[in-house]
RNA sequence: GGGUGAUUAGCUCAGCUGGUAGAGCGUCGCCCUUACAAGGCGAAUGUCGGGGGUUCGACUCCCUCAUCACCCA
């Protein structure tokens, strides 16, 4: 074996092998559970970062574990088609070529897009592979393929057949970049910098004006309406007259509405139903006409005064604003900050417009999805969750399913000349499901849906609904949904809603919700602040100089570049050295919390690197000391040290504790268990004690075999329990440790630690005595290593040791144990006394009321060790002091439960017997 | 404006149903001791955001204030 561990030489191969063999296929067998989980389908076209890479650690690790376990497993795989981000990428390699997609025409364009995902769809499934997913790749499933959008068509179909898919005429927000519909889910609103302009609109009468305050003046050329409030002592008289919109010459109504805030700009408010949702509502209350002023790129069109026409929606602003100022309509313009809301794909501000789109009837579907998580067939975790869960689905609008984009599941709807709506899976079938003559001609819808529909089908359409499979019936529902708050709307209620619609069943008992991942400075990644990281580059390592070209390409806005390189220059000058796959799974792992961010950071990844090394070299070690040894793995002739019970005895609770863990799902407390178990019990601990019974020739041959035997099981089973954390590496070492641990038989389980069982814990390994005892032994050697380095002592120098007021106890236990001591603590002699015997000037250690007594001479200086007991007495002396103020209350004393005040009782009694043995010491080195 | 969450060691975070505060990284000593310097041994560090309350006892429960973050309008 190498001396360090190289993760570069071992994961890819061991994947390759994995999935060569068929492990990620469920296993069949009987009487076993069944465990599911669904990947959130990624984009097809997309690549991983960090949260994908996060949250697939998750979903990879329980999915070991449950196979492990025993479960039959399934892990989903599948991608997205991601209709809108897939067609823009496309549209824009068209444009530089200087093509649109109607160049092309509907089928041209839809074939580029399939080869394009045909050419870029591998990439996010093989950095799943790399991350070590273990995926069943042999039913990978994709939104677009055929047996999806047969389920597409059912649920839509049956949907509207049961009148809960409607067409309507809607504002919607509408995308002038992308020209298509998006739903509210679809904007981000942020607050931005603009104006608000005050403009006077004449009264018909002549009899003066009224200002309205806008932060779009450029709308009031569709305006319908002012509306005051109509408790408005300013206005509320002006109610039922008439205003004649400057610029357009429409005589409009003042009209007197609650939803009017008095304190806000002027107190009166111009009411643009067809371009705002506020304004639409109102409209509808006060039946207002809807005058569009819009194109579907934003200009002006052809209703609006000539002037205006054709310009853009800023351009005719600053007209608007002109000509209005020409007239002196303009009262004043302030500063403001207002929210504008922008397409997430596009960038560029959505409009309220108003258009035909279809709609889900969501209330019908929404209620029985609330009762679902109220009742507790669907469980949060974290728990809370579930109130914005509720939040959000009480307060649920209907659902914009239509996208004017190409790319997508092409709605199944036929209209005749007359415009009349039908809807089935075919124009053969709506002919005969409608009885339709063939002269009728029928022209099919041209928009397509939502990608978020398909979606939402996700976990029966995968196992192949509409078919009845042995699949569907074996996994659905599925075990748990694990993904992040983000997406709680757009698809975990939607998969809730249609699961229990069309399934009768909940589609996963558990949502696991994780955080978000963060850079080092707690800031969201995004490819505009030029702070993403890929996974793949902290698995093998970038140079500094690819990395800050990786994230300086392609930029939306390339000004930003020059700073992206700065801060990347800064944060990584040498680039990011190759950390492997295993460290950036128990990372995330470790970081799996209750919270709501995953902060990562390069050095935490370097720690946990470093962890897989030190599991490569204890196997080293124990590699060393077992192969070709008689190991005693028949489990006859092997007799076991303190240390080899003690060991195993842990082990048993870790087993236990990380079982808890998974399956409550904190993968941070179940990595730190391991972590700690591996490093300090086993590593600092258990290969130290192993050392002298492996090379003291005093020792039996079969004390010998126990303790080696105890070393490769223990690190077999430690592999087992970290596997589906950390699958790489522990398979590497499992197939070298596993044979000598008495893994031998030659059937499929053991050819890889993936199929092997995961480690559950026996009471008969449990063994309190012994560590108990072993506390002791490790007291006593900390001790005297802590004498050592505070009084400058080199670690090798072995020491004379003198023991006083050693009881029965003490004694046996150091005699049991002289060879762990001697050799860990490093002794030249021990040397036991009476407490009345006199000895020579010492530094002390206690161990309970033995004292463990090092002679100065010549080693330690007498100032520094008064130093260091007047420390440790003072440290004693406060403690002990609050514990009596405790027992002096006699509130304590007589309600707090007796075992508590017995605890206390026992902590005072033990620090005043130390106080007065170190207090005995002082004097005494004091009076030399 | 409504909702949710956060505030604990220099940094990033744990701390279960209330009983003397923990980890990783970083820091400071001493050591290349025969698995590992990506290491070993030892050490330091916190009026647990402020204020109030409940309790014998509060990081933990309740109220309130402050600051920050996110979601929705």
């Amino acid at each position: 074996m190498e001396t360090t561990y190289n993760p570069q030489s071992i994961e890819q191969n061991w994947y390759k092998t994995w999935e060569d063999r068929g492990y990620f296929t469920p296993q069949a067998r009987d009487n076993a559970d069944n465990y599911c989980i669904m990947i959130p389908p990624p984009n097809v076209t997309g690549t991983l970062h960090m949260g994908h890479a996060f949250q697939d650690t998750i979903m990879d690790t329980l999915t070991r574990y449950h196979r492990m376990k025993g479960d039959n497993t399934l892990w989903q795989a599948g991608t997205d088609h991601a209709g809108i981000a897939t067609q823009m990428v496309v549209e824009r390699q068209l444009a530089a070529d200087g093509k649109s997609r109607h160049d092309l025409g509907r089928d041209k364009f839809i074939d580029k897009v399939w080869d394009w995902k045909e050419q870029s769809g591998g990439a996010i499934t093989q950095q799943l592979r790399r991350m070590g997913g273990s995926l069943d790749w042999e039913h990978e499933r994709f939104t677009m393929d055929e047996g999806m959008s047969e389920a597409v068509h059912k649920v839509f179909i049956q949907l509207y057949d049961e009148g809960l898919i409607y067409r309507g005429k809607r504002l919607v927000n509408w995308d002038p970049v992308l020209h298509t519909a998006v739903s509210d889910l679809e904007v981000i609103s942020e607050e931005e910098s603009g104006h608000l302009w005050h403009m006077r609109y004449p009264l018909t009468d002549g009899s003066g004006h009224l200002v309205v305050a806008t932060t779009r003046p450029e709308t009031m050329l569709g305006d319908a309406a002012v509306a005051v409030h109509p408790e408005d002592e300013r206005f509320k008289h002006l109610i039922g007259s008439t205003i004649t919109l400057p610029l357009v010459g429409r005589e409009i109504p003042v009209i007197g509405d609650d939803y009017v805030d008095m304190e806000f700009g002027s107190g009166c408010v111009k009411i643009t139903p067809a371009h705002d949702f506020n304004d639409y509502e109102m409209g509808q209350r006060h039946a207002l006409p809807m005058h569009n002023i819009f194109t579907v790129d934003a200009r002006i069109n052809d209703e609006c005064p000539e002037k205006y026409r054709g310009f853009d929606r800023y351009e005719a602003r600053d007209m608007i604003i002109h000509d209005l100022d020409e007239l002196e309509l303009l009262e004043k313009i302030d500063d403001h900050k207002l929210m504008v809301p922008r397409g997430d794909r596009s960038g560029s501000v959505v409009e309220p417009y108003l258009t035909d789109q279809w709609y889900v009837k969501i209330a019908p579907l929404a209620e029985p999805a609330i009762d679902a998580v109220k009742n507790g067939d669907i469980k949060f975790v974290p728990e809370n969750w579930n109130k914005t869960y509720f939040e959000w689905m009480n307060n649920i609008q209907d659902w914009c399913i239509s996208r004017q984009i190409w790319w997508g599941h092409r709605i199944p709807a036929w209209y005749d000349d007359n415009g009349k709506v039908y809807v089935a899976d075919s124009e053969a079938e709506v002919r005969s499901k409608y009885n339709l003559a063939d002269d009728v001609s029928l022209k099919q819808d041209e928009d397509v849906l939502d990608t978020w529909f398909s979606s939402a089908l996700w976990p029966f359409s995968t196992l192949g609904w509409p078919e009845n499979t042995d699949r569907l019936k074996q996994f659905y529902p599925t075990s748990v949904l694990v993904t992040g708050f983000d997406i709680i709307f757009f698809w975990v209620a939607r998969m809730i809603m249609f699961g229990l619609k069309f399934q009768g069943e909940v589609p996963f008992k558990e949502i696991y919700i994780h955080g978000l991942v963060r850079d080092a400075d707690g800031q969201k990644m995004s490819k505009s602040k030029g702070n993403v990281l890929d996974p793949i580059d902290i698995i093998d390592g970038i140079d500094l100089e690819s990395l800050v070209s990786k994230r300086t390409s392609g930029l939306m806005q390339p000004k930003m570049a020059k700073k992206i390189e700065k801060s990347t220059r800064k944060q990584f000058p040498d680039g990011i050295p190759s950390f492997g796959t295993d460290a950036l799974r128990f990372t995330f792992a470790s970081q799996a919390t209750t919270g709501r961010d995953v902060v990562l950071s390069t050095e935490r990844i370097s720690g946990n690197r470093n962890f897989c090394n030190k599991i490569w070299n204890a196997t080293r070690y124990v590699l060393m000391n077992t192969e070709n040894k008689d190991n005693g793995i028949d489990n006859t002739n092997c007799e076991y040290s303190l240390a080899d019970r003690w060991i195993r005895s842990r082990l048993q609770t870790v087993e236990d504790n990380v079982h808890r863990h998974f399956e409550s799902y904190r993968f941070d407390l179940a990595a730190q268990e391991l972590y700690s178990f591996v490093w300090e019990d086993y590593c600092d601990w258990y290969l130290e004690l192993s050392k002298p019974v492996l090379l003291k020739e005093h020792f039996s041959e079969s004390e010998k075999r126990g303790t080696r035997q105890t070393l490769v099981q223990v690190l077999e089973t430690i592999l087992r329990l970290n596997h589906p954390i950390m699958p790489f590496i522990t398979e590497e070492l499992w197939q070298k440790v596993a044979p000598l641990a008495g893994i031998t038989e030659a059937d499929m389980t053991s050819e890889t630690i993936m199929s092997q069982p995961y480690p559950i814990s026996s009471e008969t390994q449990i063994d309190k005595q012994a560590e108990e005892e072993l506390e002791w032994v490790k007291h006593f050697i900390m001790g005297i290593r802590s004498i050592r380095s505070e009084s400058d002592i080199a670690p090798g120098k072995p020491l004379p040791v003198i023991l006083q007021n050693a009881n029965e106890t003490d004694t046996k236990r150091f005699n049991d144990n002289e060879a762990f001591i001697m050799t860990l603590a490093k002794l030249e002699s021990v040397q036991f006394i009476h407490e009345d015997e006199p000895a020579p000037e010492s530094s002390i250690a206690l161990v309970g009321e033995m004292k463990i007594l090092i002679p100065l001479a010549g080693l330690i200086d007498k100032n520094a060790e008064l130093a260091r007991l007047s420390k440790e007495i003072g440290k004693l002396e406060i403690n002990c002091e609050k514990s009596n103020a405790k027992l002096g209350n006699p509130g304590f004393v007589d309600k707090a439960p007796e075992a508590v005040v017995n605890k206390e009782r026992d902590r005072v009694a033990e620090m005043e017997s130390a106080i007065i043995k170190l207090k005995e010491q002082l004097t005494k080195i004091s009076a030399l």
